[in-house]
DNA sequence: TCTGCAGTGAGAGCAATGCTCTCGCTCAAC
DNA sequence: GTTGAGCGAGAGCATTGCTCTCACTGCAGA
């Protein structure tokens, strides 16, 4: 099955569809998610609220197309973190990475009220997310699984709260520790961007890289 | 100056207020703060839309009416949680209190939501919401301050990086501990009510318990 | 006790939204 | 070439938040 050569039909349905999403991404970033107006998408895009239906059947789905998009990027930033400081030892790329996550979050914070924050819709489709939402705790898992440092076993019912499949090349007793760090990350980030720390964290930078190390050592960095 | 005799209409008015607040709490169980209706809730009241602004001036006033409520439900059922285990050592008041905090949460999805995921309209007023935010991390402080483990002192920069007001009668080298434990609460909570745990964490009760605990020991409990 | 005004609710109306339906045009497969 | 699917435009519907005006009514000052 050769892969034909797209139709000038074809070619413009992907530039539309892309064209749709960036002058949704922009909309996002100015007016956040809720205020994310389909009309006003399509006026910036210059075509007429009717034909928008064509590519995406509803808002909904719109979103959730922004959604994936949002997962991909902090992913990636977690990933280019990550190789970036590929030499250094554990928790200098576990901390590397966190910062990644930190600073996409601040450059991006719709994107990130998008996916982190609460779910937008009545309830927003989770399974057409589920495989980009893991490209981060990958990442932590990846370098947590390298580590040697110390580790205490939470025993084996907290080792076995843990859907095994999602860490297949970690420590079990490692696993709980892991995803509470990953909770940590995503909290700490969330309360910065989301205003709870006004007023009681003074210095983030400093806060957010003293949770970053402290995190790394209980996963054993 | 006295407190003079309610009129017929001063009563009436917060009658009014009352019943269109317990409209809007119904409304917000139901849909969801994003999908709330200011005239799905005058309709279960019984009168016409424009009438709601005497009361609220607008939908984000009301929504503004609803965090604070929901703030001083959580933080009332994290006094209450402290105070029936008053007798007990400090980590099982700390626990009790996570406990409570979570179970709050998944009785009132929506209001959890509400203040602690992302920020619903274009900006709420945080002013008015702050003295009610703070009600959960007081009790938590409170209880951390009566522990007496090992706690290492993260040193004076990190110390200095938390907003001391917010902590007056805690050890300063257990401030940075108290807020990311106050972290790790409401993102384990909140990433198990928004999904995140899906296909991740399988046994939540044994899970959540053993992050309190460990949290709780990093406080010095 | 009377008067006047502020508080209150109803109703109409405006701009905007998500979404549906129908109508032509055009590109591409047969 | 012909024909059907893909596509955009336009009108339209129900709904939303919010404003304005108009009566009515309870309360305070005279």
């Amino acid at each position: 099955m050769l892969s034909h050569m797209p139709t000038r039909r074809e070619q413009a349905r992907v530039e539309t569809t892309e064209r749709i999403l960036a002058a949704a991404r922009t909309q996002l970033a100015e007016v956040g998610a809720a205020a994310l107006s389909l009309r006003a998408v399509t006026r910036e895009v210059g075509m007429v609220s009717s034909a928008v239906y064509r590519y995406f059947p509803s808002r909904d789905e719109l979103l959730t197309a922004l959604i994936i998009e949002a997962y991909d990027a902090v992913g990636e930033a977690a990933e280019a973190a990550e190789q970036a400081d590929a030499g250094s030892t554990g928790l200098e790329r576990w901390v590397s990475v966190w910062r990644a996550v930190r600073a996409w979050a601040r450059e991006h914070p719709a994107q990130y009220a998008l996916i982190y924050g609460s779910p937008v819709p009545g309830y927003a489709a989770p399974t057409d997310t589920l495989p980009a939402a893991g490209r981060v705790a990958t990442v932590l898992v990846r370098i947590a699984a390298d580590g040697a440092g110390a580790r205490e076993d939470p025993g084996p019912a907290v080792r076995n709260a843990i859907v095994p499949e999602v860490l297949p090349d970690l420590d079990p007793a490692l696993a709980p520790a892991a995803i509470a760090a990953f909770t940590q990350l995503f909290g700490t980030v969330g309360f910065e961007l989301f205003g709870q720390y006004e007023n009681v964290v003074a210095d983030r930078d400093v806060f957010f890289e003293h949770v970053a190390r402290t995190a790394g050592r209980a996963c054993g960095l």
